[in-house]
RNA sequence: GGCGGCGUGGCCGAGUGGUUUAGGCAGGGGCCUGCAAAGCCCCGUACGGCGGUUCGAUUCCGCCCGCCGCCUCCA
């Protein structure tokens, strides 16, 4: 039984589901203005690796996560670059999944795009507006959130906290500098949908709630995204679902920063790293090896030790799965569960199980992986094949169930000089003519290649 | 000011009131190898500081120091 740690309780709890067998998650995704950074790719993995599981679990997974393709931003910069706003949002939301393709998230069962919904956003303010909860100004439409019980569980700070730390030179007409906006009334040159109180368009929190509500009804269980959207986005977010009578997410999730120099990365601070200049230069397995490698909630430092460590990582788990000629447990898409079976490990399972249960422990699930590539390797030395191969089939299995895919066989064609110089230097070695056979080794080497000799001769591979 | 998190061996990073260790990377020694590589075995006696509770604390409590986050757009 999967145990999170849910923001609105500060506890870890079980996650209970509305229907055994099925659960249904929603994740905000990007507001698409720029490129991706680094902190865009964890929030990815850290839910990918969440659904891998639950799917891993043999649960049957929606996963919903929108694009928000209308915003401040996207107007700004569309306005900066002179292009249209749909257009700008299309070019960054293309560069988003190329980057999220890239590093193996899998796409989302359903992408909802914000300016799709602008209706059923409306039909909610105005329900609002019609239970008394919101307010409307000379330009927007707002949510008085003391009217909403409860406000302050996912910020876990009471309203009067709140409000004593609010910045009040925002507040404008607003009754309480904490109302949030849920409409924008239009301003000159900006994208506008008609409503009843004039053209306009929907307050980032407005979207999400209509979003996920529509898509996977009341009580879905599970709400996630970055840890800096947990107040004010997806308190608002409940806001207004409460304030409209309806049962919202029955449990939060939140991932932590990615830091540079111990501090958050982020656009404001413009401490980032793109998704794309990481991925252009290391393995983009290397980057979901380096989040599993912390806990979800804690920050992770992202730096060219850190990602070299990793591949490091990498490179012994894919030795494994060339040494075993193990195939590929994500050929076939996701590992779906139930997962197990006389041919695997059962105790080493079981162990992957219990660290991935309690909160997603996935530096001890890792660990797990680790251990049965060492035992799988310390079998093959003693000559016990059979135990060798179920704990190397075991630890690519269980890598699979958290979208980490080992690369054994195949790999980087093999150029017909370098053939050539490998096909000598096994004819040197076979005459036993050691100058011969090393001065090759040093050539293949600065060829770039890594030369190791097996029971089958010299074997090359890219370094 | 309010609320919250963190400080673990060379680096990254889990975890736990004590008798046996996370795990990875790097390093040292050994086995294997023509030499290497890969792999395996062994090794380093770490838990910010000061007190307290306890037979015993890195793990609980208090204080202090340092770092960070949220309270405003943000994954």
């Amino acid at each position: 039984m999967l145990r999170l740690f849910d923001t609105a309780t500060g506890e870890v709890a079980p996650l209970d589901l509305r229907t055994p067998g099925r659960v249904s998650l929603y994740v905000c995704g990007p507001t698409v203005y720029d490129a991706p950074h680094l902190g865009h790719g964890r929030f990815a993995l850290v839910f990918d690796v969440l659904r891998r599981y639950l799917l891993f679990g043999g649960l049957d997974v929606t996963y919903v996560s929108n694009i928000t393709d209308i915003d401040d931003k996207i107007i700004e910069r569309a306005a900066e670059q002179g292009v249209g706003e749909s257009e700008l949002a299309a070019r960054y939301e293309d560069a988003w999944w190329e980057a999220v393709d890239a590093l193996e998230v899998l796409r989302p069962d359903e992408t909802p795009h914000a300016t799709g919904y602008v209706i059923r956003m409306v039909d909610l303010v105005a329900d609002l507006v019609a239970r008394g909860v919101a307010y409307e100004t000379t330009d927007g439409v707002y949510l008085s959130v003391g009217d909403v019980p409860g406000y302050g569980l996912l910020a876990r700070q009471p309203l009067e906290s709140l409000r004593a730390g609010a910045r009040v030179e925002t507040m404008g007409e607003k009754h309480s500098p904490l109302d949030f906006v849920l409409w924008k009334k239009a301003k000159p040159g900006e994208p506008t949908w008609d409503s009843p109180w004039g053209p306009g368009r929907p307050g980032w929190h407005t979207e999400c709630v209509v979003m996920s509500l529509d898509l996977l009804g009341e009580g879905f269980e599970l709400h996630g995204g970055g840890l800096d959207l947990a107040f004010p986005h997806h308190e608002n977010e409940r806001a207004q679902a409460v304030a409209a009578g309806r049962t919202f997410a029955t449990h939060w999730m939140h991932n932590g920063w990615v830091t540079v120099d111990g501090e958050k990365m982020s656009k404001s601070l413009g401490n980032f790293t793109s998704l794309d200049d990481l991925l252009g230069r290391s393995d983009p397995r290397a980057y979901r090896l380096l989040v599993l490698r912390s806990h979800y909630r804690s920050p992770i430092e992202v730096t060219p030790d850190t990602v070299a460590q990793a591949e490091a990582g990498l490179g012994r788990l894919d030795e494994l799965a060339r040494r075993f000629a193990l195939a590929d447990p994500l050929a076939d898409g996701p590992v779906v569960g139930p997962v197990g079976g006389g041919d695997l490990d059962g105790p080493a399972l079981d162990a992957f199980v219990d660290r991935m249960d309690d909160d997603l422990d996935t530096p001890g699930a890792l660990a797990a992986v680790f251990d049965l590539a060492r035992r799988a390797n310390a079998a093959a030395d003693a000559g016990d094949g059979v135990e060798a191969a179920r704990s190397a089939r075991s630890a690519a299995l269980l890598a699979g169930g958290l979208g980490l895919r080992l690369r054994g066989g195949g790999g980087a064609e093999v150029d017909p000089h370098s053939a050539d110089l490998v096909r000598r230097r096994d004819a040197a070695r076979a005459a036993r003519d050691w100058a011969r056979a090393d001065g090759l080794r040093s050539e293949l080497e600065s060829a770039g290649w890594l030369v190791e000799d097996g029971a089958d001769g010299t074997r090359i591979r890219p370094r």
